[in-house]
RNA sequence: GGCAGGUUGCCCGAGCGGCCAAUGGGAGCGGACUGUAAAUCCGUCGGCUUUGCCUUCGAAGGUUCGAAUCCUUCACCUGCCA
């Protein structure tokens, strides 16, 4: 234990502090004795995703150092919407956040500890946010947040062309807010959260200085992209959303697997709790012989068992080997094959029915979205029964393709898969 | 309030009466090369009962044999003036 290095020297060898109001402060502070420290999650859908995750894994870093967590969830912020470069977003109703409200904080308490001495606490700001005035609002917030300081943010600046509404405006106002009451009335003194809030952050620590004279700490983690610098975090459709009805267990760990070489490193660093010898010997590996992706498949194997538990972990590993493996699918024995195909989406066809052409298996199936474009990956080469391409776009599987009397393997491209059960 | 310009497929953006399902770029998708990586190259990129048909170019109406392209009204956006 006595190797252990210090939480926030951890945190910067894993990349994780990109902006930061004053380091030397808070080691100082944590030097002394635990700091109670938040971070805030708004229900802008009913799942968390990837980005978010980087700030439960840190904030369970934190805590893991003896750190007092207040994991915050949006009731009240998530009811207005934090300004966004794309555009103004669209208001939900009170029952929708209500909803998704619950639904995060159910997804955040498996990553910390509620009990013993640094014991994480859940808050909401609609708590002390929907019962305060408009009055009380304006005098006692409002009046610490100059205009002009507001206009010269870069996300208020980028949107003054297109137009920012006084709601999405005002909402640094809030989260500034929230700051201030979870200092005042549970002694937090470090905030933290993605670097696109930075502004909201500071927006905090300034409100806090201004109103209580204290000295409270923020800093923000950086924004993970692709190595071609575009946002992360898009798998085929959608966001790595952490809750399996949304992405399957399956597709979140193919979209750690299927990680760029050169970013395999930083991700282990950013979202796993390997420790530091561990991380820089997987990356001396993947450097040395990178077609074995040992990197990626330690970061699939590792996030996949952190977010949807080691016995799922266990089945979509046996289904990628399974799938991906090299060899016959008819080597496969049917429990293999049947566990692997309902990983990767099973559609079941009722028997004595006349078998569909691929076209329209492949629509069936939702690997194309519809039958021009499935037609086109069949002409193009892209579609495949049972491993083996198909270039006949009517061309109907017979009963001897049904493997073990019953399944269908189709892929469209190299990495699409979906099943089909043939079934009474 | 006045004047001018704009609204095109996922995004950006050409087209300005027929040759327009609509140039080009990006994203996406497929192929080749590889390692379920990156880069590169090639192809593709509204729908269908696919040598043809149907629905698209802010909305509704109109002119015309024929409109994304012309006219009218409405909605929204931008710039200049007040």
């Amino acid at each position: 234990m006595s190797s252990r290095p210090h939480v926030l020297d951890d945190l910067q060898w894993r990349g994780l502090i990109a902006h930061a109001t004053d380091l030397d402060a808070l080691r100082a502070e944590m030097d002394a004795g635990p700091v109670r420290f938040y971070v805030g999650f708004d229900p802008t859908a009913p799942s968390l995703h990837m980005g978010n995750l980087l700030q439960i894994v840190t904030a369970r870093r934190l805590q893991d150092a003896g750190n007092v967590p207040y994991a915050l969830v949006g009731g009240a912020t998530g009811m207005i919407g934090d300004p966004r470069e794309v555009g103004e977003r669209s208001l939900n109703s009170l029952d929708v956040v209500r909803s998704w409200v619950e639904r995060v904080r159910a997804q955040i308490e498996p990553f910390l500890s509620f009990e013993g001495a640094n014991a994480a606490t859940m808050v909401n700001n609609y708590d002390w946010t929907a019962s305060l005035s408009t009055i009380d609002f304006l005098r006692d917030i409002g009046k610490h947040f100059p205009v002009n300081r507001m206009l010269a943010r870069d996300v208020v600046r980028t949107r003054l062309e297109a137009g920012i509404s006084y709601t999405e405006f005002s909402y640094v106002l809030l989260q500034s807010m929230d700051y201030l009451n979870l200092h005042r009335d549970h002694g937090v003194r470090l905030q933290f959260g993605g670097s696109d809030q930075w502004g909201n952050l500071t927006g905090g620590v300034e409100l806090v200085r201004r109103v209580e004279g204290a000295r409270v700490h923020a800093f923000a983690t950086p924004l993970i992209t692709r190595a071609d610098g575009t946002k992360y975090g898009k798998t085929e459709g959608g966001a790595v959303w952490l809750d399996p009805d949304m992405l399957s267990p399956y597709a979140f760990y193919q979209f750690w697997l299927n990680v760029e070489d050169q970013k395999v490193g930083e991700l282990l660093r950013a979202f796993t709790f390997l420790d530091r010898a561990e991380i820089e010997e997987l990356e001396a590996v993947s450097a040395e012989k990178p077609f074995l992706r040992t990197g990626q498949k330690a970061l699939a194997e590792h996030m996949t068992a952190l977010v949807h538990g080691a016995a799922e972990t266990g089945h979509v590993q046996a289904a990628a080997a399974a799938l991906f493996g090299g060899g016959t699918l008819r080597e496969l024995d049917e429990r293999t094959l049947a566990g692997a195909l309902h990983e990767a989406g099973v559609t079941t066809l009722p028997t004595g029915q006349p078998m569909p052409t691929m076209v329209d298996l492949l629509v069936a199936t939702g690997l194309s979205k519809s039958r021009g474009d499935a037609r086109r990956t069949v002409d193009e080469g892209g579609a495949y029964l049972n491993n083996e391409r198909v270039s006949d776009p009517a061309h109907v599987p017979a009963p001897a393709d049904l493997l073990a009397g019953r399944w269908l393997v189709l892929r469209r491209g190299k990495k699409s898969l979906a099943g089909v059960e043939v079934a009474g």
